[in-house]
DNA sequence: ACGAACCGGAGGTCTATCCTCCACTTCATG
DNA sequence: CATGAAGTGGAGGATAGACCTCCGGTTCGT
């Protein structure tokens, strides 16, 4: 009775501390290897069974819910970040590059943020807050006359997940590179330049192009 | 006696048809769904019983060989015609054009020029041939100063696979939109610009945006 | 007409997933 | 410390999908 109406007991200990291991073990699973990431796998890497696993979570829609709303909030937040900043063309390639750095380091993320068939969206809401600030920083920034007029929010969008792409295929190998496509497509973005932008990353080695290859997909 | 050494017996009518119904449904079934594509898939597809297919191919492996070889000399070809002419931008323009096409159409062909780990390496010939025809191709257009100097080969080959990768994600409603990514990214490949390359398509709509989303990876 | 070639597709084998179940262990409390 | 509720691990059931084999029956070509 002096407990609130619905608190869940609270965990053992034990408890409390595997299931913390689960989620690491998750986000270090889901990342690496995308939302298909097995629960057996990630048992496994947390050093706990599976029933364990079960016993915290109904089931991987919910482990991943668990672990990716506050990472879709942080997105949301870094779209105000970019559109804190006064500079609407400092303020868009603050956005580009956020995006797609977040969305290299995490396939998982990635899937999440292109796709709308997974999680039951529990994360429409925090797509529906992202679009509308896109809408504005493109907006800001053709109206500056710094960013080419003839790009479309999609074409951004577009644009992220084809980035997060080649990170995923060279990122075995070097997770930088992307870096260099970034430029490039950034330097495609403006509305004119006379030089190019230096490019950030030394790139790949034809030896390192073939370890990407023979890395699949 | 009369016969060649080892010519095989020339295959019964309805064999030499059905063996040509099932190269056509796996170049479609390849094309669409990528070098993962079932056999029991591509049997049905040709309106044939899984063991004709066995019987004309003795698994995936040599079906993938016999559909692709003549294509990746295509791809050949196609590097030696950007080769051939004479404006080195242009014939550069045409090389990444063309690949990206190629390479939008058919799932396959993209695995098959992306990846080592397919096809038992009956087409490493072809990627060699492939990769000098390349490096050429960017050092012509880098001497007359219109491509930018710090572009690598490995850079177009990431390039390539991204705009690929667009074309893959949003292919289902809107086979043509990669185009626009096209644009942008070869506006960044040039030296320098004071104008931009007009968009040869239109923009997807939000709501097509949303489509895509909806259609999963 | 007749035998060789060919056919379909049921089903065997594998691999990989998600998830259940329960005998056993560990924790927290009186 | 004793006790029982909470927690644990992992074998194994259920399902799915892929590859491939086999063979009774059909079709072609001579």
């Amino acid at each position: 009775m002096t407990a609130a109406p619905d608190t869940p007991a609270p965990l053992r200990r034990d408890a409390a501390r595997n299931r913390q291991l689960i989620l690491e073990a998750a986000r270090a699973e889901f990342a690496e290897r995308g939302l298909e990431a097995s629960l057996d796998d990630i048992a496994r890497r947390a050093g706990v069974g599976i029933g364990t696993v079960y016993r915290r979570f109904a089931g991987k829609e919910e482990l991943i819910e668990a672990l990716f709303a506050d990472r879709m909030a942080e997105v949301v937040a870094i779209a105000d970040e970019a559109l804190a900043n006064p500079d609407p063309w400092s303020g868009f390639v603050f956005w580009v590059t956020r995006l797609a750095e977040i969305q290299a380091a995490d396939r998982g993320l990635k899937a999440l943020l292109s796709s709308t068939s997974h999680g039951r969206d529990r994360f429409a809401s925090a797509r529906e807050q992202i679009a509308p600030r896109v809408v504005q920083l493109i907006a800001r920034a053709q109206e500056q006359g710094r960013l080419r007029a003839d790009v479309a929010p999609s074409d951004l969008a577009l644009a992220g997940y084809m980035l997060s792409a080649v990170a995923d295929y060279a990122g075995t190998v070097d997770r930088e590179v992307w870096r260099r496509q970034l430029t490039l497509v950034l330097d495609g973005l403006r509305a004119r330049r006379s030089t190019i932008s230096p490019m950030p990353v030394p790139p790949l080695a034809v030896e390192q192009l073939a370890d990407v290859m023979r890395g699949g997909a």
